[in-house]
DNA sequence: GATGAAACTCTGCCGCC
DNA sequence: GGCGGCAGAGTTTCATC
């Protein structure tokens, strides 16, 4: 799928902006514009790229509050029917399935404290929602690194 | 810093495909391309876009395995180091310092167990890992909506 | 698969409103 | 702030290797 270096140089450019041209990643790497094209296009096609988005600061659009929330949700048809209803829950911005105790672990934006509490009382029709609300983000979106660390893996 | 609805499409547009070119959003939104080009620079400038990133399907590039890694570190000065050497973990796509009992969740990308085994001996230095292995992802890097939802937040 | 050239489209800049 | 026009870049397509 990445089959070579000018592959992942691409991608790696791609991480860090998204919007650079053709022309630019072209003189980045050494490749003429039109190859660079039909290798993005390939990658989006196989979905080793998924999308291009661009990364909008909650704070700054009336979110002042981010959280994790782990939702233990025992009763499977409970589970069903809130995997069903997720669109009614646009504060969830992220959500996957989890080994452990807690089946589900999701980020949220929101507003403030009372929009938290708000949501906490809808999911509960779910299931146990338990918040840790984020004090501050260390790292965010990081690139993908070509899996060859110096380290042991 | 969103002053009106143009703005808010722009955002809508870039969230949903940040490679759409001033041309392409201008059409869609009736703004002239100029307008649109003026509008995305005073959003970057004032940093209510963060930054423009292709997504990459991580298992596509190596990486099989994803999970959650909540991090209890009892000792501020080991918090510090940690954060200090953060880069050394590549594994790390994003971390977060919250309130409860852990003070960091994270989320790792691993080439496999043994990876993942290694990623944890390396953090017991710091403080005690805790994992929760991902199953699938139900929803990821999610829109940010405007925040007025029918609901009563 | 990559290249290069041609036709087409977009961007960046400027003066004007 | 937005528009329109224009010159220079960038993109797309296709024939060629």
């Amino acid at each position: 799928m990445v089959k070579d270096d000018f592959d992942w140089k691409i991608i790696d450019l791609l991480q860090k902006n998204s919007r650079f041209s053709f022309a630019q990643i072209s003189r980045e790497i050494g490749l003429s514009p039109s190859a660079v094209a039909e290798r993005i296009q390939r990658l989006e096609d196989e979905n080793v790229i998924k999308k291009h988005i661009s990364i909008i600061d909650p704070k700054k659009v009336g979110y002042s509050l981010k959280a994790y929330i782990t939702f233990s949700i025992k009763d499977f048809q409970k589970y069903e029917r809130f995997l069903e209803s997720i669109e009614e829950f646009p504060e969830i911005i992220d959500c996957s399935r989890v080994t452990g105790n807690d089946c589900l672990i999701m980020k949220v934006v929101l507003v403030d404290n009372t929009h938290l509490e708000n949501l906490v009382n809808r999911l509960s029709v779910y299931g146990s929602p338990s918040t840790s609300v984020v004090l501050s983000d260390i790292l965010t979106n990081a690139s993908l690194k070509f899996p060859r660390f110096d380290i042991n893996i």
